[in-house]
DNA sequence: TGTCCACTGGAAGGGAGGGCTT
DNA sequence: AAGCCCTCCCTTCCAGTGGACA
């Protein structure tokens, strides 16, 4: 070894503080065990054993916010009915899992779908193309002709819902009456508790046969799931229980997810590692908070499209001019002399208005209508973020870091 | 009390980009 | 090659509106 070292080495000699399974502290991670859901997976399994006996379950709407294991119980259960099939089921049955937030259009959900019974690649239903209809048709008929149960897990269903409409579930059920051999039930899963107000009342009453509701865990609970996940995932002795409290009170305070008290863990676990430190401390899991918001902030930034980029790069100018809150038009003024400025055509009023609502709800920005009565109506903005952090973010764009240092004075009117 | 501002947010539709069918 | 279809992003048009002011 030579006198300076290997730059890996002082990395290589910290000692790791994960098991080999650290699989275990990621949220797709499917454990053996789901403490505190027992009773949610005997309701499902109660509905869905009319599968195995060669009949149509139910359909089923599933309630909780996020975190709550719906997802882990809908495919905890979907694992054992798939092995189950296998000693049981009088004819096919097959578990189909779609998650609605890549999966978002009537159409690439039926294709999905359909895809699953079709066996030829060449035969298989491209991802845009066809007319809705012929991949109705298709699907109908490839799942009519297999001859069995099927039962389609839409995840998020409420995104899809808002997105597109109730036309996919219609068209769903609709599939299920027209097949002759094979019947088709839906469980749909849901974080929003009114989402169903969207829905046709024909479609509603067909869809929510049965309903599922996952309250949140509470603190105690999250300790249990924690302290399972450790087992299995930490060497023994490196995470105390106080460590446990607490990521499962902070998780706790932020209604109960379960995700976010796993990831909390995990992320602590690891800057305890990087810092060569024998055991998590309650600091560590601090610092991991902090990380988590950040990187979470700093990627939905980063991920912005480039006019929502500008727009915001507007307000953090004003804001720096200590113009902390704006209207829209003002916005606007600031935003297109911006885009001329990095010669981009801007967009219309309209449109920015659009993407200030996204930003709005994507905790970018605080948006609120008010009126300012004869001087009319309008949202009045503000940065929802510390505005250093925010620039340095958009200023790593390669569209924009030539705005570097654009400045905005601090008149009554904003110029350059 | 009515007026009127500066928008809001819905509706409709254009057109580019993906792809298939004939 | 021409003619479809679906989705996404955007524009155009416009009725609707909360509240300060005359």
């Amino acid at each position: 070894m030579r006198e300076t070292g290997n730059i890996f080495e002082k990395h290589m000699r910290k000692v790791s503080l994960f098991k080999g399974n650290r699989e275990a502290l990621y949220p797709d991670y499917l454990p053996e065990n789901l403490p505190h859901r027992e009773s949610e997976i005997d309701k499902l399994a109660e509905i869905l054993v009319t599968a195995l006996k060669g009949e149509k379950p139910s359909n089923i709407l599933i309630y909780g916010k996020t975190g709550t294991g719906k997802t882990a119980v809908v495919r905890y259960v979907g694992r054992e009915l798939m092995h189950a099939r296998e000693v049981y089921a009088r004819r096919n049955v097959e578990y189909i899992y779609i998650n609605c937030e890549t999966v978002d259009t009537p159409y690439s959900v039926l294709q999905n779908l359909g895809n699953y019974f079709i066996e030829e690649w060449d035969e298989k239903i491209p991802f845009t193309g066809w007319p809705l209809d012929k991949v109705f048709t298709t699907v109908k008929e490839k799942i009519d002709d297999w001859n069995g149960i099927v039962i389609v897990v839409l995840d998020e269903v409420d995104k899809l819902v808002a997105k597109s409409g109730d036309d996919i579930l219609y068209q769903l059920l609709l599939l299920d009456s027209e097949m002759k051999n094979s019947r088709l039930s839906v469980i749909g899963i849901s974080n929003e508790l009114k989402f169903t107000d969207l829905l046709d009342p024909r479609v509603k009453s067909r869809l929510t046969q049965e309903k599922l509701i996952f309250p949140p865990y509470n603190a105690y609970q999250l300790e249990d799931i924690l302290e399972e996940r450790v087992k299995i995932a930490v060497k023994d002795g490196v995470v105390s229980q106080e460590v446990i409290s607490t990521c499962a009170a902070i998780a706790a305070r932020e209604h109960g997810d379960a995700r976010r008290a796993i990831e909390l863990l995990r992320i602590s676990v690891e800057m305890a590692e990087r810092e060569g430190a024998e055991r998590v401390e309650e600091r560590h899991v601090y610092l991991a908070k902090n990380k988590i918001e950040m990187d979470c902030v700093s990627e939905a930034i980063r991920t912005l499209p480039l006019h929502s980029k500008i727009i915001l790069l507007a307000v953090s100018l004003s804001d720096e001019a200590g113009r902390s809150s704006l209207t829209t038009g003002e916005i606007y003024q600031i935003y297109k002399n911006l885009s001329r400025r990095i010669g981009i055509q801007p967009l219309t009023q309209r449109r920015i208005s659009d993407l200030i609502s996204e930003m709005d709800m994507l905790g970018l920005i605080n948006a609120k209508v008010k009126s300012f009565g004869r001087y009319g109506r309008t949202k009045v903005v503000e940065l929802g973020l510390p505005v250093i952090e925010v620039k340095k973010i958009l200023l790593e764009d390669e569209f924009l870091m030539d705005l570097n240092n654009v400045k905005l004075s601090s008149q009554k009117k904003l110029f350059f």
